[in-house]
RNA sequence: GCGCGGUUAGCUCAGUGGUAGAGCACUACAUUGACACUGUAGGGGUCACAGGUUCGAACCCUGUAUCGCGCACCA
């Protein structure tokens, strides 16, 4: 800082302070070093996509994240951030896929093929992988980039492998033919999870199908149509739409006698794969009907016989909704497929996996996409007249997460997990009402609180959490993709005498390599399926010899999910062996996690499984809290999208204000639990703190050393020369009032960033920052300090010759004069105690800054090695000031109500000026009366804070007409103004000042007179209301008098 | 349908029963030796609405409106 810049340039001062935190090793974490008295902080990393790039999503997420890591390195912790990256398979899949079709190399992956396609994503991921990674490093981020890891790192891989085997050992995992959501647009099958509902408008559509008796006879549905209790009800017609139409549904009789039903459907082009039609058992108009036949419209050219479907009774049919009954398609809807299995129907499949109809949709419908399908169909409905109507209608459609398309519920054979451990999981979380529970029988009994449960931030979470694991499904980690673990299931087919060799030979194979290191590393199991062997292993021996005998891998990879929920301990070098992990210090040290910081959107894809992970793999929780971040919309609140060109890019935001700006900002306006609207302006309020504190410390340094004649000391720290001295003991002899609440207010400010960590209220630490620091420090104290620090010594003894006239201060003024001196070496003292303080305060929010003033102001030198000389990184967090600390410099909360009260009357004596039309830079004389006796330095301090020309004391001053006053507890303060004022404005305000002062007192005479209020408040709060009328009172004659004296 | 969260100054939000707050924006003044990325002063609010509890409600209770989110879904 030999140079100080009259504005702080972050951008040099960063990448600076980066290199040097990672040349000396700042942000690696050793396990070696944990005892009890360092005891050990971890976090892991949310892995972003390996190929993606930085969000403002990740500015919050990340920021917090560094905060917590870097508060618990000044706390003396051991600390592991375990950064990483994950290998996101749909995400990472689609975009290269999309980039080698833009370029035009492929028109489908199919034209590589598996193995050439997957060394391209290897290639994408080698150029486009470190990027993210990069960004973070610019945002400050203090990840031990030692330990970095991706998910599919050959370790991480095999953990993942392992884990498979041992579930589908214990009969966890296991493969069905099941209803799946299936992405027509990604061609795989998803998890629950990543279908997102959405509503959508479209129609219900009316048609209707004969009923017939029986299978043999084709048009003679004659005697049912007689039945005596057929009503033949008026018809809907879409002409007609009273609201009482919708009870009329029900089986219609036409001219020839022929019985019809009406079904409502939105997927008319679903009906050639209908095989049932369902009707309520309980509803009076169609129970009579199950057991019949109605005839499938679709296709029209298939022979009738193929399209009799039975009618069926399920309770599941809603006899409310649309008319009663219920086209059945089991192959293409989920709950049609359940009712399908309980009645046993055909499944009949309609449609290819991209989406499209197949043959057995029929010759109109054959090839074409759904949507277009679906318009066809009603086409051939209406041609058949079979359709009765088409009303408007929305529902609710889930969409592809990834892709942004319809799902297609889809009968196919995936691979399940039925989920571990989820009652501990789910119980693990504490619910709010546990902690009523929980304190009262704290109360109760001795009971010591016995297990450690895991606390969400904000808590509300939890119930959202306990819904889902209350109800939670069996998971289809299975994905039609390649990029990803892919499925350690090898098979072969035994159908040959080759066969029988085969399963001898990995019979053998296997043998031999359980004798030779059995169990512990790997994990293996084998078995017949029929006429199928089956190994699932993660030995990659066994796996080589198994393909060499002709076995064959699942074609299928795991959802990437399935990895990353080994992430807080496959990352800490987990082999999945548990007799070897004792000797793993890094596990040992660092598991469990301290915090998990993440969005709630990934609450169940991440979250939830983490947890059932750690207890079923690690058997302990994978942390202790989670804090979920809100969402970062834009101004309009709107969600930040790519789509909608309203995410700013953070490394913008960084080289034009800054990272610490960009940090400070967002972490300002960033309120647990909420979702934050993102606003450049507060990145640039970050911007301007940062440089009011350069220019804070830039004024410390200015004022030099405490003989304000000494040479400035340049000493060298890292080849950065400082220009003045650090002043050393503060003399508590020597202290001013001005200096006691500082100190005070700066305890205060500790306090308050303590709770806010503790309570992970980041933006009310940015608050308590920035009022401490702008109003309180700069604002207040350091103008104050000017007294001592940058007036001439000449120009404070002539002020104080002609200054205080009579009276008590007189002997003050000749101590304070004579010691002036020592009284600036202390004011220093105070300065560099609580900017030390201060910086220390702000370094998990600032990094950068903070560590180049804390070595450009000679902080560090101050410090041992290990505790702040090196780097502020490791300088110990500020402690609340103690007891005997203050009673050892005098601080009492008598400092605090002066200068509060000191603070006030400035203000008001400012207003003074502003209503005499003062300009601010003229000095004026000012006089005071004050009710107690004023210490010479601190009329001093109100002269330059009310930059007067001087205040003199008047005893019992009598305000000659046209002085203006006012009264405050600390004493009278007058300006006489000499005509300058406008009257009729001044008499204006004093009017409407004097309206509320009545308007006050009014209230609490009104409250005091009340004896309900009198008798039943707490002593301390009817104590307030007297003074405070008390002080209303005096307040309103003050104003009263000077208005009248205004008049004459 | 069920659940959760919000509604306080023009905007974004703090505020757990006792005088309604902050930042930004706005108005006026100021180029004074830290800082115009600044300073000083000022204007601005029926705390969504309606009831209730209380001496006293932005705050607690009940209901309503409205916005947002999650879960479940009726084809």
């Amino acid at each position: 800082m030999s140079e100080i810049s009259k504005a702080y340039e972050p951008q040099s001062v960063e990448d600076k302070w980066y290199r040097f935190w990672l040349d000396r090793k700042c942000f690696v974490a050793d396990p070696a070093r944990v005892s009890s008295k360092r005891p050990a902080y971890a976090i892991v990393i949310p892995p972003p996509n390996v190929t993606g790039v930085l969000t403002m999503g990740h500015v919050l997420n990340n920021t917090i994240q560094d905060l917590l890591a870097r508060k618990a390195r000044m706390d003396g912790k051991e600390v592991l951030w375990l950064p990483g990256t994950d290998h996101a398979g749909i995400a990472t899949q689609t975009v290269v896929e999309k980039a080698l079709k833009k370029s035009g190399e492929i028109r489908h992956r199919d034209d590589l093929g598996r193995e050439k396609f997957l060394e391209r994503v290897w290639q994408w991921k080698e150029k486009h992988g470190g990027i993210i990674i990069q960004q973070l490093k610019k945002l400050g981020a203090s990840c031990d980039w030692t330990r970095e890891r991706f998910t599919m790192d050959p370790d991480y891989s095999r953990c993942v492998q392992k884990v498979f085997v041992e579930l589908y050992k214990k009969g966890l995992i296991y493969r069905g033919k099941r209803m799946v959501n299936w992405c027509p647009a990604t061609q795989t099958a998803l998890s629950d999870e990543e279908v997102i509902m959405k509503e959508q408008k479209g129609s219900l559509y009316y048609f209707k199908v004969e009923v017939v008796d029986s299978r043999a006879h084709g048009s003679s549905g004659r005697e049912s149509a007689q039945t005596p209790a057929v009503e033949n009800q008026s018809r809907l017609t879409s002409a007609a739409t009273e609201e009482t139409e919708k009870k009329t549904f029900g089986p219609i009789t036409d001219a020839e006698g022929r019985i019809w039903l009406t079904i409502a459907t939105t997927r008319p082009e679903t009906i050639p794969g209908d095989t049932a039609v369902a009707v309520n058992p309980k509803d009076p108009r169609y129970a009579k009907f199950i057991g019949k036949h109605v005839i499938r419209p679709l296709p029209a050219e298939f022979p009738r016989e193929q399209k009799l479907i039975p009618i069926i009774g399920d309770e599941r049919v809603d006899f409310e909704f649309g008319t009663g009954v219920l086209k059945v398609t089991p192959a293409h809807d989920k709950a049609d497929f359940e009712i399908g299995q309980r009645h046993k129907l055909e499944q009949i499949d309609i449609m290819h996996p991209n989406g499209h109809m197949n043959a057995l949709a029929g010759a109109a419908l054959n090839g074409l996409d759904r949507f277009k399908a679906r318009k066809v169909a009603v086409e051939l409905l209406t041609e058949l007249g079979a359709l009765e109507k088409e009303d408007p209608y929305t529902n609710n459609v889930g969409f592809s997460e990834r892709a942004d398309v319809p799902i297609e519920p889809r009968l196919s054979e995936q691979w399940f997990l039925k989920y571990p451990c989820t009652e501990k999981a789910r119980n693990c979380v504490e619910q709010e009402d546990d902690a009523v529970g929980r304190a009262s029988s704290r109360a109760g009994s001795s009971v010591a609180s016995p297990h450690q449960k895991m606390q969400f931030h904000p808590q509300r979470w939890a119930k959202v959490y306990d819904h889902w694991m209350g109800n939670i499904q069996d998971w289809c980690i299975s994905r039609q993709l390649w990029w990803g673990h892919r499925i350690p299931v090898w098979t072969f087919k035994v159908s040959s005498d080759i066969g029988v060799v085969a399963m001898d030979a990995i019979k053998e194979s296997v043998a031999k390599i359980e004798k030779a290191n059995y169990p512990g590393k790997y994990s293996l199991t084998t078995k017949m399926q029929g006429d199928i062997f089956v190994v699932a292993t993660d030995d990659p021996e066994i796996q080589a010899s198994s393909e060499k005998l002709g076995f064959i891998q699942d074609p299928d990879v795991l959802d990437t999910w399935f990895s990353s929920w080994l992430w807080p301990f496959a990352t800490m070098g987990w082999t999945g062996d548990k007799t070897e992990d004792p000797n793993n210090p890094t596990l040992q040290a660092f598991y469990p996690t301290a915090d998990l910081v993440t969005g709630p959107d990934i609450i169940f894809f991440w979250v939830a499984r983490m947890i059932m992970a750690g207890y079923e793999f690690m058997n302990d929780l994978p942390f202790r809290n989670v804090y979920f971040t809100g969402i970062i919309r834009d101004k309009q609140g709107r969600k930040m999208s790519k789509s909608l060109g309203n995410s700013p890019d953070p490394l913008d935001l960084i080289g034009k204000y800054g990272a610490d700006a960009l940090r400070f900002g967002t972490m300002r306006s960033a309120p647990l639990g909420q979702d934050i609207l993102f606003d450049e302006q507060n990145v640039e309020l970050g911007r301007n703190f940062c440089n009011k504190l350069w220019n804070a410390c830039r004024f410390r340094q200015m004022v030099g050393g405490g003989d304000a004649s000494s040479p400035n000391r340049a000493s060298g720290d890292e080849g950065v020369a400082t220009t003045f001295e650090v002043q050393g003991e503060i003399d508590p002899k020597l202290l001013t009032s001005d200096d006691k609440w500082i100190l005070l207010k700066l305890d205060q400010a500790i306090r308050e960033m303590d709770t806010a960590f503790a309570e992970y209220k980041f933006s009310d630490a940015t608050a308590t920052l920035y009022r401490f620091f702008w109003s309180e420090y700069c604002d207040w104290y350091v103008e104050a300090s000017k007294a001592v620090l940058v007036k001439s010594v000449t120009e404070l003894n002539k002020s104080n010759e002609q200054g205080p006239t009579e009276g008590n201060a007189t002997h003050l003024t000749n101590r304070s004069f004579n010691e002036l001196p020592d009284r600036r070496a202390n004011a220093l003292a105070v300065i560099d105690f609580v900017l030390s303080h201060t910086l220390r305060l702000f370094h998990p929010f600032l990094p950068f800054i903070t560590e180049e003033l804390w070595h450009g102001m000679g902080y560090s030198q101050d410090m041992p090695e290990n505790q702040g000389g090196k780097t502020i990184m490791t300088a110990p967090w500020p402690k609340p000031f103690d007891d005997d600390f203050k009673s050892h410099y005098g601080l009492t909360g008598d400092d605090d109500k002066h200068i509060e009260a000191r603070n006030e009357l400035v203000s008001q004596g400012r207003n003074l000026r502003r209503t005499a039309n003062i300009a601010a830079n003229k000095k004026v004389k000012f006089i005071f009366n004050p009710a107690r006796e004023w210490a010479a330095h601190d009329i001093e301090v109100l002269k330059l804070l009310l930059n007067a020309e001087c205040v003199e004391l008047g005893a019992a001053h009598q305000p000659a007409k046209g002085t203006l006053t006012v009264r405050t507890e600390l004493g009278d303060l007058y300006l006489p103004t000499e005509g300058l004022i406008d009257l009729e404005a001044e008499k204006a305000r004093l009017t409407k000042e004097f309206q509320k002062i009545e308007a006050d007192v009014a209230k609490v005479e009104q409250k005091l007179a009340n004896p309900n209020f009198t008798q039943k408040v707490p002593a301390n709060v009817l104590e307030e209301h007297k003074q405070r009328l008390t002080d209303l009172l005096a307040k309103r004659e003050h104003v009263k008098i000077t208005l009248a004296a205004l008049q004459s």
